[in-house]
RNA sequence: GCCGAAAUAGCUCAACUGGUAGAGCAACUGACUUGUAAUCAGUAGGUUGCGGGUUCAAGUCCUGCUUUCGGCACCA
């Protein structure tokens, strides 16, 4: 998919495009006022006051002809520069204009742009007519709040991309559509992944046989990666009592965002939203040397949080998920090795998975928001400095992030687009100073005295639902033999010859552990293979007599047409090769 | 939560401005007995998401709710 930002011809037709698009609402609707049109990756947009209008798909047919008759008579685009006086002056009836320039740094150079009848306080630059614009597409229509901020009332916005030519416009138009097919809601039906139902509620996915599957092989994968790392693995409730919140600090900051309390008799208890707490509590159950330390306490944990009904998407965000939890307890001079070995292991894992198009985001606390971030400077700056650090020391590329920051610490966090293009993190490692305070942590240090541990929460897998989503959407539904659901499907040419021997094929398959099945429907070959493909499963044997005479077995990976013919002692090696290697 | 839109058979979709809800696939039954991506014929399948209203008449119009979708905001 194209990325309008990282190209800068494209960038520069984008936000003419976002002027003719004003220029042309303006005609249709006087009334309007513009606020900002920023160029993004996936095109342009604009935030346009109404007037309490607001728009639907159907609006955007009409303002795409006014566009194009605009474009048609090609107007140049003149810029102009004006001082601050000039600029109040002449934006004196336009409230959003008047709030731009009032923001605007002394030192700022004020320019205008204007075409034909329409003129806009803009940075530019523009193309140099907007008879260059012929290939745009008014893409989506939606509300947004003014600054981003949901105190605020809301605009109109309308999203729109704009190309050179109209090849590129189709191309990319079509790489839309194709997207619309990568996407896991559509995999996760189509294959029998998860399903929700209106009566167990929103955000609520039920996995299937098939899902199930998926996420039992991911969760052995990660333990297993893990205990050899020296992690141990617990089990805690998923309910507990609100002093427990209160207690870490997560009822202060999140109250809204979970299920609502449960009063019973004289107790208080609530769905837990993450699992820190009771990892701090195992940590305090007994008394730890500095000799023991690190302690990695791991945990597949169920949690329950009250996500926006708006933010609700299949697997991608849920109300009840399950987390690849961590939370790893270090001497102070330990950070920094056992934070290398957290980006090691989710290098490793990314690789396992054949994993590329991820970046590293480095979340910092925004030192202007007291409200969120304790405020404690010197502890803020020594542990944003500690991640900084090993960030450049493993040498991964990272871009930093303010305002991103967990309420007790900086993170790591490792940001994914989906196949509809909404990032969300995967994996995520956080360096916490604080609850080690609250839970009032120790560990008995060389001289006998009591010091205070640092925590690290870290997920790899982030958690096993948002994973299954990422993973469906990047292998297509075809997924590498050791997590199909089916791995093996056999397919006798005719029953009542061949079925016999298929049957054995399948049982000893089955004795070594293999999830096969065997199509002996009264089918053409043609129709059951064609099923074997559409189900994505990986490897398709096809028993007949020939088969049967040489005692052999014929089969077809998912993808290729070609048959080949193996032993069957050769194949099994061929298979079990396969489940062994994690690529 | 906010701004829009949508919801029709298990799935994918159709039904012009209100006039008896259709098709393909899947399912079931039968015929065919098959060598690498869909054999043929038949049968069954629906209180059109749920509730209220307008109308002689509602899948279609109005309204409340639920869920889903596209954004915004949120994301420990």
């Amino acid at each position: 998919m194209v990325n309008i930002k990282e190209n800068e011809k494209l960038s520069v037709m984008n936000h003419s495009c976002a002027h003719l698009l004003a220029q042309a609402v303006k005609h249709l609707y006087p009334d309007a006022l513009f606020w900002v049109g920023p160029v993004i990756e996936e095109g342009f947009y604009y935030d346009i006051d109404l007037n309490g209008k607001t728009l639907t798909m159907e609006d955007l047919e009409p303002i795409e002809k006014e566009m194009k008759k605009l474009a048609k008579d090609g107007k140049r685009i003149i810029r102009e520069e004006i001082s601050r006086e000039e600029a109040l002056a002449k934006f004196k009836d336009d409230p959003y204009k008047i709030d731009l320039i009032n923001n605007m740094g002394d030192d700022t150079v004020i320019s205008c742009y204007t075409q034909g009848d329409f003129t806009d306080l803009c940075r530019g630059p523009h193309v140099e007519s907007v008879k260059e614009l012929k290939n745009f597409k008014l893409l989506k229509v939606s509300g947004a709040y003014w600054k981003n901020d949901a105190k605020n009332h809301m605009l109109q916005r309308i999203y729109g991309i704009c190309f050179d030519t109209k090849e590129a416009l189709e191309e990319h138009l079509k790489a839309l559509e194709e997207a619309k097919e990568r996407d896991h809601r559509k995999i996760g039906k189509d294959l029998g992944i998860f399903m929700t139902h209106e009566l167990v509620g929103p955000g609520f996915p039920l996995w299937l046989p098939n899902g199930s599957i998926i996420r039992r092989e991911l969760e052995n994968y990660i333990l297993e990666k893990e205990r050899k790392l020296g992690y141990n693995h617990v089990y805690t409730p998923c309910i507990a009592s609100t002093d427990l919140y209160k207690t870490s600090g997560h009822w202060d900051h999140y109250q809204e965002n979970m299920f609502p309390v449960m009063k019973i008799d004289t107790e208080e208890y609530v769905l837990r939203p993450m699992n820190c707490p009771h990892h701090m509590l195992i940590y305090k159950n007994e008394l730890h040397s500095y000799k023991d330390l690190p302690i990695r306490i791991g945990e597949l944990a169920p949690d329950f949080r009250y996500e926006a009904s708006g933010a609700v998407c299949g697997l991608e965000r849920v109300r009840a998920m399950c987390q690849n939890d961590a939370h790893l307890f270090v001497r102070p001079d330990q950070i920094e090795e056992e934070f290398k070995k957290v980006v090691d292991l989710i290098l490793d894992v990314y690789k396992d998975f054949n994993m590329n198009n991820y970046q590293f985001r480095l979340s910092l606390r925004d030192p202007l928001d007291k409200e969120k971030y304790f405020p404690d400077d010197e502890m803020w700056n020594k542990a944003e400095d500690r991640l900084r650090k090993v960030l450049n020391d493993v040498g991964v590329p990272y871009f930093e992030a303010v305002g991103e920051a967990a309420f007790y610490g900086p993170k790591l966090d490792v940001e994914v687009k989906t196949a509809i293009g909404h990032e969300i993190t995967l994996s995520t490692c956080q360096l916490d100073f604080l609850l080690p305070e609250r839970f009032d942590l120790t560990y008995v240090d060389s001289d006998g005295s009591k010091k205070r541990p640092v925590v690290l929460h870290r997920a790899i897998l982030g958690t096993l639902d948002r994973f299954t989503a990422f993973l469906l959407e990047e292998t297509k539904g075809v997924l590498p033999l050791w997590l199909a659901p089916i791995q093996v499907n056999i397919i006798p040419v005719n029953n009542e010859y061949h079925g016999k021997y298929a049957e054995e094929i399948k049982n000893k398959l089955a004795s070594l552990d293999f999830r096969v099945s065997l199509d002996n429907r009264e089918e053409k070959l043609g129709y059951r293979l064609r099923e074997s493909v559409v189900k994505k499963i990986p490897v398709t044997i096809i028993i007949g007599q020939k088969e049967v005479d040489e005692g052999i077995i014929s089969y077809r990976n998912y993808g290729t047409t070609d048959t080949i013919s193996l032993k069957i002692e050769e194949f099994i090696d061929y298979l079990t090769n396969l489940r062994t290697n994690k690529k």
